[in-house]
DNA sequence: GAACCCCTGGTT
DNA sequence: AACCAGGGGTTC
């Protein structure tokens, strides 16, 4: 589900309700979504204070009082959402983190491939060790070098370069289309054809599509809500991504779809070479 | 790298 | 009934 801007938009919206909040109970109903078990994760918890929320790709993370840490991911269709106690249970309740002032956590999640991890910050798990570097909050040079020495040691399209958490954090599907589209270069070019000055303009159009999908709160498809149940707007934005045989907003050519590195893609065949 | 898998639900 | 989906880990 949630991407870079939409995992932000969560974090901001859950940061002002969460902070301070001390954990009460929890109640895990999908025993595989946590780690390191739920007993461990219960008697890890009870009784913590939240001091920070984080975001590191598309993790969300909570920093405890403790210095401990639980690490969400959402992938395709995870929801975080504050809400009374009260409130009943939605379908697909993964976990819930119960406050001691009557509000909880809901991590809700049809698909139930959403993961929940504790750790401590000394022996982080490895998918988040691995990741790359942050695309807004670190200089352009380490960026545009992630990029580029990535790309002078493997083949194949440059979609899944920049779909690769490895290389660079936080692009998913829509922004990898959506960058693409406005640096004007195909989803499909080798990585090996692409010349400095496009990695530059990659890199560019990177910093312009997330931020704009972060000042739109992120892009509602078809799961996607921010921390209080409200979708985002920036689907009203898209320039090709979920746009197939429609016209494209910059010459009105019809923008195709295609698989490219295993996902569905959007371009267009004029504006993008 | 590509292909398959983990799941449920919406669309064609 | 078949195919598709904001992801990513594991296997060829």
């Amino acid at each position: 589900m949630p991407e870079l801007p939409e995992v932000e938009t969560i974090r901001r919206t859950l940061t002002s309700v969460l902070i301070g909040q001390e954990i009460q109970g929890v109640e895990v109903l999908l025993e595989k979504a946590v780690k390191p078990s739920s007993e461990q994760l219960i008697r890890a918890l009870v009784g913590r204070k939240i001091v920070e929320l984080r975001r590191r790709g598309k993790y969300l993370l909570l920093l405890l009082d403790d210095d401990s840490r639980v690490a969400f991911h959402l992938r395709m269709t995870g929801r975080l959402l504050f809400l009374p106690k009260l409130t009943p249970l939605e379908k697909h309740t993964t976990l819930v983190l119960n406050f001691t002032d009557d509000h909880s956590l809901r991590f809700v999640d049809p698909r139930k491939f959403g993961t929940v991890v504790l750790y401590w910050p000394s022996t982080p798990p490895e998918s988040l060790k691995k990741l790359g570097p942050e695309p807004l909050e670190t200089e352009k040079a380490v960026v545009v070098s992630s990029l580029t020495t990535a790309a002078a040691r493997r083949k194949g399209p440059v979609k899944g370069l920049l779909l690769d958490q490895r290389v660079i954090a936080g692009l998913g599907n829509i922004y990898t289309d959506e960058t693409l589209f406005l640096a004007g270069i195909r989803p499909t070019r080798s990585v090996r054809e692409i010349t400095a000055a496009e990695w530059e303009k990659i890199y560019q159009s990177i910093l312009t599509v997330l931020e704009l999908a972060i000042e739109h709160r992120g892009t509602s498809r078809r799961d996607y809500v921010d921390g209080r149940g409200e979708p985002g707007n920036h689907q009203c934005y898209l320039q090709v991504y979920d746009r197939k045989k429609k016209p494209c907003l910059v010459c009105g050519s019809e923008i195709q779809y295609t698989r490219v590195a295993g996902r569905g893609t959007y371009y267009c065949p004029a504006c993008q070479h």
